[in-house]
DNA sequence: TTGGTTGCAAACACTTTGCAGCTGA
DNA sequence: TCAGCTGCAAAGTGTTTGCAACCAA
């Protein structure tokens, strides 16, 4: 998986993955369609967890034509680029979410329904806590964890 | 569902959180049907995770006329009881688990399919872990945590 | 031109709900 | 008896698939 070179200095730090997508489509003899497109543009700007069905009806807001099936097939296409991965939600929904440059999970607050990143050193103590309790190779990005967050747990 | 699960007793023993289902349920105004009886059995058995559908197929063999309504709904009063929690299962499904003594969370082998519970002292290193990231309280009954096992991370 | 894509609609799997009749206590 | 329970069937979700038309390259 090829990463994006640079990024314009403006306000955005780290290069983005999307960098390019189309040309990688391409590459690999895909289309660049407006459907993706605005598919894409929704991704790029959620930049953490939406479900399936958000990610629909976000497109819709832009593009009252999008069709589920068309964003669960383009999901898959970006998922096999590596651009998104899905995992399980909260709500027992299949959740995408964009791949960062570092692959971490989420808190769920199931009082308050608010979703957080887990940072990557906590995320780093449990991948190490189950590494060793039974050599168990964890998978960051398709863990999200429920529980009361620090407002609601009172 | 307005009740809420208080034990008489005040104190969880070791023994099976089923002994005495019957007359618990009975206590609170709620009947014990033959249905019920086999759900209790079957999930008895199990001592671990299983999807709703599953249950329902297990009935199933014990009893052809089992419906799913009323496997659900009896799950939902279970629940209410403390005895099954529902968490979220790596296909995305609802997944229902007995309620054992020390709550655990679950770690699901992508390569082979398979699952184990999260030991309890790795349990609280998670906990911890997180409770220090945003003070989360996390609830590790609704925790699966997908990745490779041992074996097949080779 | 051509094969990847799209939109539609129908199929799916799982879960929930309304209701009339049944049954445990 | 009578409130709780059951089974059925129908409705609801969210996701997947088949297919003819469409369009990016």
């Amino acid at each position: 998986m090829p990463q994006a070179a640079s990024n314009p200095a403006g306000g955005v730090a780290a290069a983005s993955p999307w960098d390019g997508v189309a040309e990688r489509l391409r590459a690999s003899g895909l289309r660049w369609t407006p459907q993706r497109r605005t598919l894409v543009d929704v991704l790029r700007e959620h930049e953490g967890h939406v479900t399936a069905t958000e990610l629909i009806a976000r497109c819709r807001e832009r593009d009252q034509t999008t069709t589920p099936s068309t964003v669960y097939r383009t999901l898959d296409v970006l998922e096999d680029f590596g651009l998104v991965r899905h995992g399980h939600g909260p709500g027992g929904r299949e959740e995408y979410h964009v791949l960062p440059d570092q692959v971490h999970g989420h808190l769920y607050c199931v009082a308050c329904g608010a979703t957080w990143e887990i940072r990557p050193e906590t995320g780093a103590a449990i991948v190490d806590a189950l590494a060793a309790d039974l050599g168990f190779d964890v998978d960051l990005s398709h863990v999200t964890i429920s529980g009361r967050c620090q407002t609601c747990r009172d």
